[in-house]
DNA sequence: TAAACGATTAGCT
DNA sequence: GCTAATCGTTTAT
């Protein structure tokens, strides 16, 4: 992971941009950068939603508990759990506060031209966690300064495609995944095409 | 208080 | 393809 601390090109996205159904902010997060200052970062290949209402795979399917309480805030909160003991995955908070919905982020791709990371990709949402070094303290903060974490629209518009979620037995079949069409850093490809 | 369970990954068959 | 690693949260006694 690069130590570039320059800010890469575009604009920072704000409240603003998350402040909708996590259905319609994780396709348009595709393509923007994830960056850390003095740490690196990447183009975001690779997300999944996680809704409000009729999802049993969300968290805050049952309600608001002690992990969860970061789903109800702000739109561009941050929201960090441990998956399986072992990684930190990192998800921004969507819709108003108060309505409990994230989006996963799960894999970046580096990028080449020297504006943020370093050309190394991070697949999967443990690597990616690992890489840009979330914390579980994060969680609560919102984007920017107070976390260190940003997430840049620097104008790119890949081809977004859609399919089922990843590693979940419940609400498995619904197709809240969203990746960059013409990326190689996106887990599980084989699902996609056959579906199973 | 106890037990079960993961929004995963690496390593081995 | 299959499983161990690993630990905080949740759910059940």
């Amino acid at each position: 992971m690069s130590t570039e601390t320059a800010f890469p090109p575009g604009r920072p996205l704000g409240p603003d941009f998350f402040a909708r159904s996590p259905d319609r902010v994780a396709p348009d997060l595709i393509g923007k950068v994830l960056w850390s200052p003095g740490v690196g970062g990447g183009r975001l290949t690779e997300v999944e939603a996680y809704l409000p209402m009729d999802d049993p795979a969300s968290h805050a399917a049952r309600g608001p508990t002690r992990r969860n309480v970061a789903m109800y805030g702000r739109p561009g909160t941050i929201y960090v759990f441990l998956s399986y003991g072992v990684h930190y995955l990192l998800n921004l908070v969507t819709d108003r506060e108060g309505v409990a919905s994230a989006v996963l982020i799960r894999a970046m791709e580096g990028l080449e031209d020297g504006r943020a990371g370093d050309g190394v990709s991070y697949c999967g949402p443990g690597r990616l966690g690992a890489a840009l070094g979330i914390r579980p303290e994060l969680s609560g903060l919102p984007l920017g300064p107070e976390s260190g974490v940003y997430v840049i629209d620097d104008g790119s518009r890949p081809r977004v495609g859609i399919t089922t979620r990843v590693g979940i037995t419940q609400g498995a079949a619904l197709p809240l995944r969203y990746y960059a069409s013409d990326s190689a850093c996106v887990t599980r490809r084989s699902a996609i095409q056959g579906g199973t």
